[in-house]
DNA sequence: TTGTAAGCGTTATCAT
DNA sequence: ATGATAACGCTTACAA
């Protein structure tokens, strides 16, 4: 049998409505009172039955975060963020992978809801608002994290132009003006203001954009691979691939690879990302790095905010991507020449 | 403001109760009317409060799954497989990252407890049995995944003893007698029975053991870079090492490249595990693959199956774990002439 | 086939 | 400081 607070108030002689209060802290009940009540519950393993108390307050502490596919290197982190806030603050997180499916999005969206959680989080690998539109108009707060959309909500992301503007200037200051680009899907936010950053970096130091050197890849490691034989056949050969995920980054290592192309000698790589593996494989991949876990920690405490004041104006946090140097993409003399 | 029944029943003209009926399939009501009701539900946009329902029926269609940290690569798999099988039932699940520490592993449980989920998919890190115990007790079902307990209640967990052999035994196969062992932490199932494994396949190949040859290790990355150190300033150094995970391996790897020796011609590496870059490392890993996923859901289908019947006879599921086969244990001619 | 009403375990309002 | 009692939104006997 389930311990309930009637079972409490019977036990100890008083009434459910002081068992509550002495449970909860709030309103008054005498000292010894509450002390026996505490005691007693304990005794009992009395856990409160917060879908109750969720029923008349309004507040379930539970939030959905809602990605794409934890198994993705990329989201763990963030997941942990979210994950760490929540709990501090007294929430738990339900977890959902939706795989980029518009359909599963809104079905999960559509769960949340009916569980009631206080809030969203969402990654988002659509377009289509509508699902998202609808939860905001629903009044239960979201905030959007690594990826943007067109509705009118909180989120944070990445300053991914920036991101990749320091990326190809880095191969450009290399000596490199042929510089493939895999880019991620162009209807997520990330994969346009990346093609954005890499077209604004090339203008800036006088190159040419050459379309053929731009694929649009899915930020899987396959069309990393793919698209990278395909530069590779090119007449006129790319001389550095600036794929737009690590996931792809290391589909193109491995088609260069394949091919017996040495990197960063002949070709040089870099990444997006900073997934685990981008510094334990070999060469050591040189990509920009996101503050995941940022991401996410932040993204929850907007969240949190938000919940307290529906009110207060949007907030729209950019964070700010680092690029990191490693072997992909310089020779090892030369990186010690530069760090003199 | 929130749709209900009330306001469903009251636009249509009928009772609550038909309402209820109407949108859960269960019970009696005329066709045409059902399908007016499920209209104007859609209409306004009604999504059925689960915590009311949840009150009523006793069922929240959550589950909770309690891991160490989704961040080490080992669990989003774990986690994917059980949210795939819960989601495909019609359960969301709360994620709970614990780092293995007593202290929240209580934590969450008493949240998880408080938010009546339905059961609880627990990956532990500790000897203590007491918070597990009380929530087998209270009769909400659990079931262990990845590393067993002593106490009663399904579990599924990959057979350690088997691919610590395994893994010993192709060292040994090659021509290794001096086997450095990293191992787990011995307090938790895993960590135990791979040395187990270890030394019944050194038993069986009439290898002595040498008790300087084996460290007890934390499974992370640093514990391995440490460890490896230590085994490489012995007198007599170990040809081979295992280490009993792979962030472990990693960490060996790291420190043996640090020092200049070569893999696998000075000294062999193999881990456990198989995480995602085991196999884009370089050299890349020889490890035992654990079946991930199916951890997962294998764990949540039993988790379904208990709370369907709470009687039925405690299931206890061994997977197989395999060998994988790669650079950093074989020379690269020898393992061509193996495959011939 | 439909409606009435009780009850799930809390919190919260209002007396006392 | 404590106790009745009415919600919260739903399901489910039981009646009609």
């Amino acid at each position: 049998m389930i311990t309930t607070i009637y079972e409490i108030a019977k036990h100890v002689g008083v009434s459910p409505a002081t068992v509550s209060r002495a449970l909860s802290g709030k309103g008054y009940v005498r000292k010894e009172l509450r002390e026996k009540i505490l005691q007693v519950a304990k005794e009992m393993d009395y856990h409160p039955n917060t879908l109750a108390r969720s029923l008349v307050t309004g507040q379930s502490f539970i939030i959905g975060l809602v990605l794409p596919d934890i198994t993705n290197p990329f989201f763990p982190a963030i997941a942990r963020g979210v994950e760490d806030v929540a709990h501090r603050n007294g929430y738990n997180v339900i977890l959902c992978n939706t795989d980029g499916s518009a359909r599963k999005e809104a079905d999960y969206l559509g769960l949340l809801r009916s569980k009631r959680v206080d809030g969203v989080i969402f990654t988002t690998s659509q377009v289509v608002t509508r699902h998202v539109r609808q939860l905001v108009d629903s009044d239960i707060p979201v905030v959007l994290a690594d990826r943007r959309m067109n509705v009118d909500c909180d989120f944070v992301v990445v300053d991914s132009i920036e991101g990749a503007y320091k990326a190809t200037s880095h191969l450009i200051g290399l000596g490199h003006s042929a510089i493939g680009l895999i880019t991620g899907p162009q209807k997520v936010t990330t994969g346009a203001e990346r093609i954005e950053g890499y077209s604004r970096a090339l203008r800036d130091h006088h190159i040419v954009m050459r379309d053929e050197l731009i694929c649009e890849g899915d930020y899987k490691e396959n069309s990393g691979y793919r698209h990278t034989k395909k530069l590779l056949g090119l007449s006129s050969r790319p001389t550095a691939i600036f794929a737009c995920n690590d996931l792809m980054a290391m589909g193109a290592l491995a088609a260069l690879e394949e091919k017996g192309i040495r990197v960063p000698e002949e070709v040089a790589v870099v990444g997006y990302d900073d997934i685990p593996f981008a510094s334990v494989i070999r060469p050591r991949l040189t990509t920009v790095v996101q503050p995941k876990y940022e991401i996410g920690s932040i993204a929850c405490e907007i969240l949190l905010e938000r919940m307290k004041d529906r009110d207060k104006p949007r907030q729209e946090v950019f964070l700010k991507p680092n690029l990191m140097i490693r072997e992909s993409s310089v020779i090892l003399e030369v990186k010690e020449a530069l760090s003199d």
